[in-house]
DNA sequence: AAAGCATGTCATTCT
DNA sequence: GCAGAATGACATGCT
């Protein structure tokens, strides 16, 4: 039986432990590492029992000075902490950014001839040379919903000023468009471009002709002139870079063939860089697995593609596609009790659901100019930037068609959905990696006739914000709880008195860290500061002792062979509080007497009542009648064996001294007494003993307390698993609808090619495909798994 | 009477 | 080195 209950009390530790270890295992650090603190702050931080040391390092730290190192509390301080530090970091949650930009198909400069009249244009998909990157990464909090749009616009047009600034040039003089752009939109240009640099957006990324004449110092105090003339620039098109064309490539010479492609009029801009940035940002960890695991996320998911989501917002989670290490069944069947635990904890907020859908409506609701497609951008509501920025794409087509949309659909996903996919397009290698020549027609157009999905974009109320500001609402709540229950200002002061008692032990402080003893530390420090007033704490059980009335009582009894009932004992140890542990209910069935180490005093009912109403005195008078009163067998029984002994062995003084007194009071009161070898051996190990008593009485509840936060531990990693597996389902919802988008975008590109006698490529022989260098070539399809055979070989193709 | 629990005690280690 | 705290192991008493 020992040996199982050995086994039981290590066991359920080592369980608990284990349950948060698994709790947080999966996915979660692939999302959201930073969010999380680390695993060993999560096991050791609410179980600071288990590391002693810190105790001693907590009256270095700033927010552990108030806290005895020996105290009980810190378990609870640190939770608090932990809890706080979440919750902080809540406020400013660290979501990677989300960008997406697109980039604007235009004519080779040089093969320009005119704007409507072209007879032979050539499509510029590129971005290596002509058009630069500008990554809009702004939070969203910094754009109000109203203008999102337009800054978003505005910036597309600045990023147009290198490679289009010629074509806008002219199609601006012709349509003026671009002429609206008032100084105010300059402004807000630059002030939106120096948030991206104070938000750390590399320099690199907006190394576009214009900034780069700029100069960075100009960047700084950029005034409203320096703004007119930037913009005088580009309609000027100064900055002209060359253009980069579309190249068909022989299909069996594989030689790469200039193409005229007379039906791309000026207007007819097409942003297959948007594909490429919506490829990269759709599938980072590598497009087939990825698109695999979409599908299959999206199959798995079933009806709840274009369905809307049911009220509780998630479908039940389909298997979790993971690049590296795919959920066992286990682990899925987790994952859906989690999340099916998460939501019956969730609580409603619907207030902050209200104004976020409000303010995605704002977003939804944002014009698009004429020949551009922009501005996909986040939604400030949403915790996650999404920056999405079609930058200058103007196809005739797309102009009418597009906009409507992006109105319609991928405002709802920008906005709706806090991803976690970083869609990075600064960085042109990742596509060189991640695409190389790689063909994605074959990812984007296997229902190549199945435009069905693309007209039908699913448009899905989503639950997923709402369920984040939930939880975080749960955990902001439960902080207060924390605060609340564990560690008021007041009690925090509290408790930097305790540092200067050395006996600070806190048995009923796992839950109230200042409720532990007042009065124990005014005894403590009134027995180290006065010798003669032996002003301490009489029983042993410091921790239990809240009766400031007994703890000023003095026990002069003393009388060689008087042996003197503990009678202030008796209040002290019946305070053990039961409400104490009400939360806990593990603790309910814990009803225990406390009064273990009562003398025979406290064994009579009527002595609280009497000893409440009396004076010191009084209470003295009555404790010498019932000194005598009281059978002789009985009070013999309600002794301890050590008081026994005591009296037995004729020691003139309470066993409570004995245990209690400081040491040195102790040794100047053993040099008063004359006392023989057998009394002073008795003395020390009755002192020894009660001594040992209380370190089992403490020891024993820091076992229940640690328990307990373990329990709390594993319950909230149990939450915050669920909320992010959650978010990861919405990430996968929005990375499904960007694959759309993806693909519709294509066909979109795909249909709009003309070859030299204006027919349209058929998609079956023909395909785009990215080299490594960002431009899109117009392939064979035969040529298309020839070169992913040889990925080495680069097609020398026509640019446009 | 056995099981289970609470508590006390001892031995040991750590601070 | 001592005092005391912490804790595992065991003993004891009670229900």
């Amino acid at each position: 039986m020992l040996y199982l209950k050995k086994y039981f009390t290590e066991g359920l530790i080592q369980f608990t432990i284990l349950l948060s270890l698994i709790g947080v295992r999966v996915d979660v650090d692939t999302y959201l590492n930073s969010q999380l603190p680390p695993l060993r702050e999560i096991i050791l931080g609410p179980s600071s029992a288990y590391t002693q040391t810190q105790f001693h390092n907590l009256r270095n730290t700033l927010d552990g000075y108030g806290i005895h190192p020996k105290s009980v509390d810190l378990d609870h301080f640190f939770a608090v902490r932990r809890l706080l530090n979440q919750v902080r970091s809540l406020d400013h949650l660290r979501v990677p950014s989300t960008e997406l930009n697109a980039w604007l198909v235009h004519r080779d400069p040089e093969t320009v001839v005119s704007a409507a009249s072209q007879s032979s244009p050539s499509i510029a998909l590129d971005n290596g040379g002509s058009l630069e990157d500008v990554n809009t990464s702004e939070p969203s909090t910094m754009r109000g919903a109203g203008n999102t749009s337009e800054s978003t616009y505005s910036l597309s047009g600045e990023d147009n000023l290198g490679a289009v600034a010629p074509e806008v040039s002219q199609e601006q003089d012709n349509r003026g468009s671009v002429d609206e752009l008032s100084k105010e939109d300059i402004d807000l240009i630059d002030i939106l471009w120096r948030q991206d640099i104070d938000l750390g957006a590399g320099r690199e990324v907006f190394n576009y002709s214009s900034r780069q004449k700029d100069g960075e110092g100009d960047k700084q105090n950029e005034s409203n002139e320096e703004a007119g003339v930037r913009e005088e620039n580009w309609r000027n098109g100064i900055n002209l870079q060359e253009g980069q064309g579309v190249t068909l490539v022989d299909g069996e010479t594989g030689e790469s063939i200039p193409e005229e492609l007379s039906s791309l009029g000026t207007q007819t801009s097409m942003s297959l860089q948007e594909c490429l940035r919506l490829l990269e940002a759709t599938f980072p960890f590598g497009e087939e697995s990825e698109f695999q695991a979409a599908d299959t996320a999206s199959e798995l998911g079933g009806p709840a593609e274009n369905a809307p989501s049911t009220s509780q917002g998630l479908s039940l989670p389909a298997p979790l596609p993971q690049p590296d290490a795919p959920l066992d069944l286990e682990q899925q069947w987790q994952d859906i009790m989690a999340i099916m635990e998460l939501q019956e904890m969730d609580v409603n907020n619907t207030a902050e659901n209200t104004n976020l859908n409000n303010n995605l409506n704002n977003t939804g609701t944002d014009t698009i100019e004429s020949g551009t497609v922009a501005s996909f951008a986040g939604s400030q509501s949403s915790l996650i930037n999404q920056d999405v920025s079609l930058h200058q794409a103007s196809l005739p087509s797309c102009s009418q068609e597009l906009p409507s949309l992006f109105n319609s659909e991928l405002d709802n996903s920008a906005g709706q959905q806090p991803t976690l996919l970083r869609l990075s397009s600064s960085n042109s290698s990742n596509i060189n990696s991640t695409f190389g020549v790689t063909n994605i027609t074959g990812l984007l157009l296997p229902p190549l006739n199945n435009t069905n999905n693309l007209t039908t974009p699913s448009v899905l109320p989503d639950p997923f914000v709402s369920l984040l500001e939930e939880s975080m609402l749960d955990e902001i709540s439960l902080l207060d709880l924390a605060m609340e229950e564990g560690f008021s200002q007041a009690q925090a002061s509290q408790l930097e008195d305790e540092l200067d008692s050395d006996s600070g032990l806190s048995l009923d402080s796992g839950h109230s860290p200042a409720s532990p003893s007042n009065s124990e530390t005014s005894c403590s420090s009134a027995a180290s500061s006065s010798s003669t007033s032996a002003t301490f704490s009489e029983e042993g059980a410091v921790g239990y002792s809240t009766d400031s009335e007994v703890a000023t009582a003095e026990t002069e009894e003393g009388a060689v062979g008087g042996y003197q009932p503990e009678y202030s004992k008796l209040c002290r140890m019946s305070y053990q509080d039961p409400s104490h542990f009400h939360n806990f209910p593990q603790l309910d069935s814990i009803n225990h007497n406390h009064t273990y180490n009562l003398p025979l005093a406290s064994s009579y009912p009527e002595q609280p009542q009497l000893f409440g109403s009396c004076s010191k005195k009084c209470r003295d008078k009555h404790l010498q009648q019932t000194k005598v009163h009281p059978p002789r067998e009985f009070i013999d029984k309600q002794m301890s064996r050590d008081e026994r002994r005591a009296r037995a062995m004729k020691i003139p003084f309470s066993n409570e001294k004995i245990v209690n007194l400081p040491v040195e009071e102790f040794n100047e009161l053993l040099s008063k007494h004359h006392l023989s070898e057998a009394q002073l051996s008795l003395i020390r190990d009755i002192r020894r003993r009660g001594k040992n008593k209380m370190a089992a009485q403490n020891c024993r509840k820091r076992k229940l307390d640690t328990i307990i936060n373990l329990e709390q531990g594993v319950q909230d990693l149990r939450r915050d698993k669920a909320r992010l597996l959650k978010e990861k389902m919405e990430c996968l919802r929005c990375l499904k609808q960007m694959k759309q988008k993806v693909q519709m975008l294509y066909q979109e590109v795909f249909s709009q090619l003309r070859d030299e006698e204006g027919r349209p490529y058929s998609a079956s022989e023909y395909c785009l495909q990215y080299t490594a260098d960002g431009s899109v070539l117009v392939t064979p399809r035969s040529m298309t798994l020839e070169q992913s055979r040889k990925p080495d070989k680069k097609p020398k193709d026509k640019k446009k």
